[in-house]
RNA sequence: GGCCCGUUCGUCUAUCGGUUAGGACGCCAGGUUUUCAACCUGGAAAGAGGGGUUCGAUUCCCCUACGGGCUACCA
C-alpha cells in the first residue's frame, strides 16, 4: 500500500465559509499529496440539500484559491454521486450486509429516551436486522449497515495511534434514507473509494464515524485508507472555534492583510512541527511535513505568532509577490485598487518597506509617502513636527540639498553638517523631514524617503513645508 | 448516560526512562536608534493531581480531575 501513489483530498461541505480549521485540513492534505508527487482531490460534499448552497461551494474555493492550495481536475459533487450510491447500497442488501428497516423515527426516539432512562447505551437496536425478508411490510424503510456485534475494530491512525472500538458499540448506521438519498456516512466511503483516495486526512471529530465506516468497506471488501484524524483547532480562548471567536472564513484574513504565505506556515506550525523550525517555506514544508509529526492534542490559535510569521514572510517574498498580495488585500477589504502609477512608485520603494510590516495595510500606512501627491496634507502627528522654528529648519537644510549628488552618502553628509552645526539632535532634524516629505510620522527613513522620491520632489516637498 | 481522544512555560512546541526540561512567539528589564518596525543583551515562565512499575519517570501503566469528540433518515 505504501507504495501506490499517494491520492489525498479535502471534502468540506458547503454550508458556510471556508474556517480556519478546514484551511488546515486542506493544508495537510495538500502537502502530504504534494510533497509525494501525489495527487490532491477536491470533493464538495453537498448531500445536505437544505444546509448546502452555491455560494458557501463559491466562498470555499475561493478560499482555497487565495491561500495557494490547487487541486488536481475539477471539484466533485458528491450529491451528484447519489445514484452510485443507491447502487451500492443495494448491493450491500443484496449481498447481506445490509438491511431494510421499517422502524418509524418515533419509534427509534422513544427507545431512546427509554434506553438513556435506564441508564443503557441509546444504540438503537432495529428490530428489522434479522427479519425474514418475505415479512416486509410495503412501507417506507431506510437502508442500515449489518455492523458486526462480536469482536472489535481497530482504527489503525497514523495521528491517534491504533484505537480499539468494541463492536458493540457500533450501531447499524442508516446508509440510504427513506426517501432514497444517500446519508454521508456511506457517501464518504464510496466516493473515497471511487476516487482512488489513499490517505484520509481530516479532523478528529471523524475517529468514531472511521470504525462505523469500516463497516462499509468490509462489507463490500474495499481496502481501507489509511487514516489520520488531526485535532481541531481552537480559539485564543481555549474553546472549541465558534463563530462567535475566531471562526473567521479565510476572506477575513485576506481582508486583515496576511500574506496566504505567512498563514501556510502558520497554520501548517499548529500542531506539527519539523523540530524547532519555527519560519519555513513551502518547499521546505512540502519536503518536511509528515503525519508522524501531527500532535493529538488540540492547538490554539495565536494571532501575535502569525503576526510575527507574516512579517518575516512580506520580508521575504518577491517584490512582485507583495504586489499581488497586497493587490488581494486591498481587494478583500474593500479598498481602491492601486492604479499602475501607484504600482511602479510602490515597487520602487518596496525595499525599504518589505521588512518593516507585519500586514499589508502596516506597509501601505508607511508607502504612504511614495502613494500620495503633492500638496502633503500632514496628519495630527506630523503637523506637531511642523512647528515655525522646525519650518525654519528645513528651509535652511534646502539649499545644502541643492547641489549635491542624489546619493545616500552626500544626502547624510548634509543632513549631518546641518545638524552639528545647528547643535541639533538628529532626531530634531528628521521628525520635520520626515513630516514635509510624507505628512506621516511613521515612515521609512529619511534617506530610503529621499532617494526613492528623488531630488525635485524632495526639494519641493519640503519647500512646501517650509513656505 | 455510553464509547473514544487529549492534558510540558501565557501560546505553539522539543524531549521517543537518566537533560541545569531546549527553542519560538508574547511578556518584563536594559541597550541601540531619525519615527514605526527591526536589532542586541539579560530575565521571569511548564511536565493537571494521585497512585504504581523501575536503580531512575515529563516519558510506561492505572485512577481522578479538566477539556474535546462521537453517540441523527447533519456533514
Amino acid at each position: 500500500m505504501s507504495d501506490q501513489p499517494v491520492v489525498t483530498r479535502f471534502a468540506p461541505s458547503p454550508t458556510g465559509y471556508l474556517h480556519i480549521g478546514g484551511a488546515r485540513t486542506a493544508l495537510f492534505n495538500w502537502l502530504y499529496a504534494r510533497g509525494r508527487e501525489g495527487t490532491f482531490l477536491l470533493r464538495v460534499e453537498d448531500t445536505d440539500r437544505a444546509r448546502s448552497t452555491p455560494e458557501a461551494t463559491q466562498a470555499i474555493l475561493d478560499g482555497l484559491t487565495w491561500l495557494g492550495l490547487d487541486w488536481d481536475g475539477e471539484a466533485v459533487s458528491q450529491f451528484a454521486q447519489a445514484d452510485r450510491h443507491a447502487e451500492v447500497a443495494h448491493a450491500m442488501l443484496a449481498s447481506g450486509g445490509a438491511y431494510k428497516c421499517f422502524s418509524t423515527q418515533d419509534e427509534i426516539e422513544a427507545d431512546r429516551e427509554t434506553a438513556r432512562a435506564e441508564g443503557r447505551s441509546t444504540l438503537f437496536r432495529s428490530p428489522w436486522r434479522d427479519a425474514d425478508p418475505a415479512t416486509h411490510p410495503d412501507a417506507p424503510f431506510v437502508i442500515r449497515v449489518k455492523a458486526p456485534r462480536e469482536g472489535e475494530t481497530v482504527i489503525r491512525d497514523q495521528v491517534q495511534g491504533d484505537v480499539t472500538i468494541r463492536n458493540d458499540q457500533l450501531d447499524d448506521m442508516v446508509i440510504l434514507r427513506s426517501d432514497g438519498t444517500p446519508t454521508y456516512m456511506l457517501a464518504v466511503v464510496v466516493d473515497d473509494h471511487d476516487m482512488g483516495v489513499t490517505h484520509v486526512i481530516r479532523g478528529d471529530d471523524h475517529l468514531n464515524n472511521a470504525a462505523r465506516q469500516m463497516t462499509v468497506y468490509a462489507a463490500m471488501g474495499w481496502d481501507v485508507p489509511v487514516w489520520a484524524h488531526i485535532p481541531l483547532i481552537h480559539g485564543e480562548d481555549g474553546k472549541k472555534l465558534s463563530k462567535r471567536h475566531g471562526a473567521l472564513g479565510v476572506e477575513a484574513w485576506t481582508e486583515m492583510g496576511y500574506p496566504a504565505a505567512g498563514l501556510r506556515n502558520y497554520l501548517a506550525r499548529l500542531g506539527w512541527g519539523h523540530g524547532d523550525d519555527e519560519f519555513f517555506t513551502d518547499a521546505q514544508a512540502l519536503e518536511w511535513f509528515d503525519l508522524g509529526g501531527i500532535k493529538k492534542s488540540p492547538a490554539r490559535l495565536d494571532a501575535k505568532k502569525l503576526d510575527n510569521l507574516s512579517s518575516q514572510h512580506i520580508a521575504a517574498m518577491a517584490d512582485d509577490d507583495v504586489l499581488k498580495g497586497i493587490d488581494a488585500y486591498l481587494a478583500a477589504a474593500g479598498r481602491p485598487a492601486l492604479d499602475a502609477a501607484q504600482r511602479h512608485d510602490l515597487a520602487r520603494a518596496m525595499y525599504c518597506l518589505k521588512d518593516r510590516a507585519r500586514r499589508f495595510p502596516e506597509l501601505l500606512e508607511k508607502a504612504h509617502f511614495v502613494l500620495t501627491k503633492r500638496p502633503i496634507a500632514p496628519d495630527e502627528k506630523a503637523a506637531k513636527s511642523l512647528d515655525p522654528v522646525s519650518r525654519g529648519i528645513l528651509s535652511e537644510l534646502t539649499p545644502h540639498l541643492q547641489n549635491d549628488s542624489w546619493s545616500r552618502d552626500a544626502l547624510e553628509q548634509a543632513l549631518n553638517g546641518l545638524a552639528e552645526a545647528k547643535e541639533l539632535k538628529f532626531g530634531q532634524l528628521a521628525a520635520p523631514i520626515r513630516a514635509a516629505l510624507a505628512g506621516r510620522s511613521v515612515t521609512p527613513s529619511v534617506y530610503d524617503m529621499m532617494l526613492v522620491l528623488g531630488q525635485d520632489e524632495t526639494l519641493a516637498r519640503l519647500n512646501d513645508a517650509a513656505g
